[in-house]
DNA sequence: CAATTAACCTAACGATCGTTCGGCAGGGAG
DNA sequence: CTCCCTGCCGAACGATCGTTAGGTTAATTG
């Protein structure tokens, strides 16, 4: 009933597909591309989906959702907005690092999806968003944090943490746990918490 | 020898491919949706621009001159590294809210030039890039920031910084002097500059 | 006046796009 | 054995792409 190679060849289009995109962007990239760096012709394709934006949808959506849960994951393990805030800045920096080509399609290709596609996945971003700024906002009650506008904090925290698909590579000069360290502390400092 | 109009379909050109190329990006941005948003027909946009991507080119070059000479000024008129520091963020903040479509163009269309236009963008980019990373350098030695590695802080903060233009609206909640304020004091923060 | 040029046009070029149709091989099920 | 389903294929569909050739108009220049 199930072959050993079950999924592979599925698997293998969402590979390539994130790094064509990423490197080319989704509009830049062909079925024939894709096609051709899985070892496969364009009508195969659609075997395994039913278009290439649901490629794109399956991609973002996969990201969005580890990245989530992830969050509230780390969130959860802390017992102060502090620590929150830590262990979300840490779980954010780590994935997209590790998984910047899935991070770098999903902060760039939203304009892609069309409809209630990109709803969906603005939705699940709307969702992160607010998970950071509860902690945010909570930090501030608490008298633990100091910045002005709570949802501008969040935007530059994210925006700050998200950049960071944009240069990093394993292979440089910075490792991973000395980078995830300075955009943690860069995060601490940015809402007044001295460290 | 001049016309009254002289430019103007050129000027326009580049207005509406600018806004069309946020808006739908440049490769799903065809030269006939131009040529509609422009008042003219396909075949007439060649009269004014070699290609398709001589218009992003041009954009972007514009764009980037006008950041980069507008980041020096700034940082000539002050005096010490926190000041240059905070006119660079305030310029900045302030030139990618005000001129958020070419901003937003310039910043996330780079993989769709080709050769060496990219190339003599990527050289704009690390100008600018260096005049921040030169003045956390001299904020380091003379002791008045305290930050890890340094081109790994001027990430930071372009990114953090650059972020405004994917939110920020002159008809929203916040106005454009406060959002300049809450990001500049962001930056000095996260150099360890107390405020 | 004639000559030139800027600005724009219609029409069409070849290429490539995402996608679909119909079929073929092969392995498991009855 | 026959039947069916999975996975893949060749070939082609209509649409759209960036771009070009050649012509028209109106204004400017000498």
């Amino acid at each position: 009933m199930e072959s050993s190679q079950q999924g592979s060849s599925r698997k293998r289009l969402l590979d390539v597909s994130a790094r064509l995109f990423r490197e080319l962007g989704f509009h830049a990239t062909s079925m024939r591309d894709i096609a051709r760096a899985a070892g496969m012709r364009p009508a195969s394709i659609y075997h395994h989906f039913d278009s290439k934006e649901a490629i794109l949808r399956e991609l973002m959506w996969g990201f969005l959702v580890e990245l989530l849960s992830s969050a509230r994951d780390a969130a959860a393990r802390a017992h102060d907005a502090r620590g929150r805030l830590g262990a979300i800045m840490r779980t954010h920096i780590r994935l997209h690092a590790t998984k910047a080509t899935l991070a770098f399609v999903a902060d760039t290709e939203l304009r892609a999806l069309q409809g209630v596609a990109q709803q969906e996945i603005l939705m699940l971003r709307d969702r992160y968003e607010e998970l950071l700024q509860d902690v945010l906002r909570h930090g501030v009650e608490e008298g633990t944090m100091h910045l002005g506008d709570v949802k501008l904090a969040s935007y530059q925290l994210l925006a700050m943490g998200t950049g960071v698909v944009f240069w990093w590579r394993p292979e440089g000069r910075l490792s991973l746990e000395a980078v995830v360290d300075q955009y943690v502390e860069a995060a601490l400092r940015m809402c007044g918490i001295a460290t």
